[in-house]
DNA sequence: CGTCCACAGGAATGACGGGCGG
DNA sequence: CCGCCCGTCATTCCTGTGGACG
C-alpha cells in the first residue's frame, strides 16, 4: 500500500540475493580468462607461428577456423596479449591491429580502421577505396613496424564483398620497402577456403589452425574455471552446469552459449529467489534466451521484412504450412496495398526471404514441383504467438495480424 | 526423352543521403 | 559551394534449372 515499503523490499531483496552471483562479468563472452583449457595445442602453434616478429623478421600469414564459441578470438587475443607483453622486453617494433570484419562490414572501413591504428587520419567516407589503401600503405611504411593485422570473422566480409581486400592485403608486402604486415585471418566458416582466390588461399594458408569445437566434458572444465569466480560458494548445482555443457555440446559445442546459458540460470534463479541454480533454470534460461534472440530480431526488421514475415504468417493460418515464393508474394503484395505502399518487386522480396532464412526467422529451401516449376517453399521458423505478440504491439502493422487477405479467402481450398 | 513451368539468383544500373576535398 | 565517391536499397534484365508431364 505504501510505495516505500515496496522499494524497501525490492532493495532489500536485491542485498540479500547477492547469494547468486559474486561476479557475472566473469560470464561475459568478451571476458577474457587467464586460462584457456583445452586449447594449450592452438595456443603453442599460434605462439610459435607468430614468435618469429620477436627477432624483426616477418611471421608467417595465419588462417584460422573454427565454428563460434570454439575459443578462436580468445585464444589470439591471448597469445597477441603475451607477445605484446614480450615486445616491450625486446623493444621490438611490432604493432597490432584487432578488427572484427563483420562489425567493419566493408573493405573501406577495415581499411580506414587500420589506418586509424597506425596514426593516418580518415575521414568516414567520401574518399575512395583506393585511396585510402593508398594511405594506410604510405602510412605504414614511413612508420617502419611489423604490422600484424587479425581479421575477425572474416568471412562474413567474404561473403559479401567478395576476396578483394584480402588479395590487397596478402600483397602489400610486395610494396612495402621499410615495413611488413602478417596477416592472421579468423574465420567460423570452414568453407571459406572455397569462395578465395587461389593466390590469396596460398598466402593466406601459409599455417592453418583449426579449432574442433569442444565436447560436453571439455565445455564443462571450461564452465568450472569461473564458476568459481563467477558464483557464490554452492549457488549452482552440479546438475546445472552439467546440463548447460551438454546443451551447448549439442549445438556444436560453443563455449559461448554454454556461457549464456550458465549466466541466465543464474539470473532466472536469482528472480526466483532461489538460492541454488538448479536444471530447471537452465531450461528456462534456454527458452528466455531463445525468445529474446527472436523477438529482437524481429523488431529491427526492415518494414517490408516484417510484411514478408506477416505474409507468412497469414498463410499458416491458412493452413498452407510451407508456402512458396509465389504465394508469398501474392499475399504482400496485397499487404502493402492495405498500408498505401507499392510493395517491391518479386525479385527484391526474394533476396528478403533469403536475409530471413539466414537469421533463422524463416526455413526457406529451393525444390521442384517438376512440370509445375522450380521455387522455394518456406515456412516459419519461429513461433506463430511471437510473431502475433510482436507484430500486435507495432502500430502501424498490428491491424494487419488480424487481417483475412481477400486473395487466401477466395482460393482457401487451393494448395496443400 | 524433350519440354516447359515458376521461379532462383547473378549482373548491371540507378536513386539517394552522407560526407569529403578543393 | 560543386563535383565526386561512398554504401545501401531497389529495379530491370537476364540466364539457369530439377523434374513431372506429355
Amino acid at each position: 500500500m505504501n510505495s516505500n515499503n515496496i522499494l524497501d523490499e525490492v532493495f532489500e531483496k536485491f542485498f540479500n540475493n547477492v547469494k547468486i552471483f559474486k561476479d557475472r562479468e566473469v560470464l561475459r563472452h568478451d571476458y577474457l580468462p587467464d586460462r584457456l583449457p583445452h586449447r594449450e595445442e592452438q595456443i603453442k602453434r599460434l605462439g610459435e607461428t607468430v614468435a618469429p616478429v620477436l627477432k624483426d623478421a616477418k611471421c608467417s600469414n595465419i588462417f584460422i577456423y573454427g565454428k563460434t564459441g570454439t575459443g578462436k578470438t580468445a585464444v589470439t587475443q591471448y597469445v597477441l596479449n603475451h607477445l605484446e607483453a614480450k615486445t616491450k622486453e625486446f623493444n621490438a617494433p611490432i604493432r597490432f591491429h584487432f578488427i572484427n570484419c563483420r562489425l567493419a562490414g566493408t573493405e573501406y572501413r577495415v581499411f580506414a580502421s587500420l589506418s586509424q591504428s597506425i596514426g593516418v587520419r580518415v575521414p568516414f567516407t567520401g574518399l575512395s577505396v583506393g585511396e585510402v589503401f593508398d594511405r594506410f600503405r604510405a602510412g605504414l611504411d614511413s612508420s617502419k613496424i611489423i604490422f600484424i593485422i587479425v581479421l575477425d570473422e572474416i568471412d562474413a566480409l567474404i561473403k559479401a564483398r567478395g576476396d578483394i581486400l584480402l588479395y590487397e592485403l596478402t600483397r602489400i608486402n610486395e610494396t612495402l620497402r621499410n615495413s611488413k604486415v602478417s596477416l592472421i585471418g579468423i574465420s567460423n566458416d570452414l568453407r571459406l577456403k572455397e569462395f578465395l582466390d587461389p593466390r590469396v588461399l596460398s598466402s593466406l594458408g601459409e599455417e592453418e589452425i583449426v579449432f574442433r569445437p569442444y565436447d560436453a566434458s571439455e565445455l564443462k572444465n571450461i564452465l568450472f574455471e569461473r564458476v568459481h569466480l563467477a558464483f557464490c560458494d554452492e549457488a549452482l548445482s552440479e546438475g546445472a552446469l552439467g546440463l548447460c555443457a551438454a546443451l551447448a555440446a549439442a549445438e556444436h559445442g560453443d563455449a559461448r552459449r554454454a556461457l549464456d546459458l550458465l549466466r541466465v540460470a543464474g539470473e532466472v534463479a536469482e528472480r526466483k529467489d532461489a538460492n541454488i541454480v538448479v536444471e530447471e533454470h537452465v531450461r528456462e534460461a534456454e527458452s528466455r534466451i531463445e525468445h529474446n534472440r527472436v523477438v529482437e530480431a524481429l523488431r529491427n526488421l526492415t518494414l517490408h521484412s516484417k510484411l514478408v514475415i506477416l505474409s507468412v504468417f497469414h498463410l499458416g493460418r491458412a493452413n498452407v504450412h510451407r508456402a512458396i515464393t509465389g504465394e508469398i508474394y501474392e499475399v504482400y503484395s496485397e499487404l502493402c496495398e492495405e498500408l498505401g505502399l507499392t510493395p517491391l518487386t518479386q525479385r527484391r522480396v526474394s533476396t528478403l526471404i533469403n536475409e530471413l532464412d539466414a537469421v533463422g526467422l524463416l526455413n526457406a529451401r529451393v525444390i521442384s514441383m517438376g512440370r509445375y516449376g522450380r521455387t522455394k517453399k518456406i515456412r516459419l521458423e519461429v513461433m506463430r504467438t511471437l510473431i502475433r505478440g510482436v507484430f500486435t504491439n507495432d502500430n502501424r502493422l498490428g491491424r494487419l495480424v488480424k487481417y483475412e487477405p481477400k486473395c487466401l479467402s477466395k482460393q482457401a481450398s487451393g494448395r496443400r
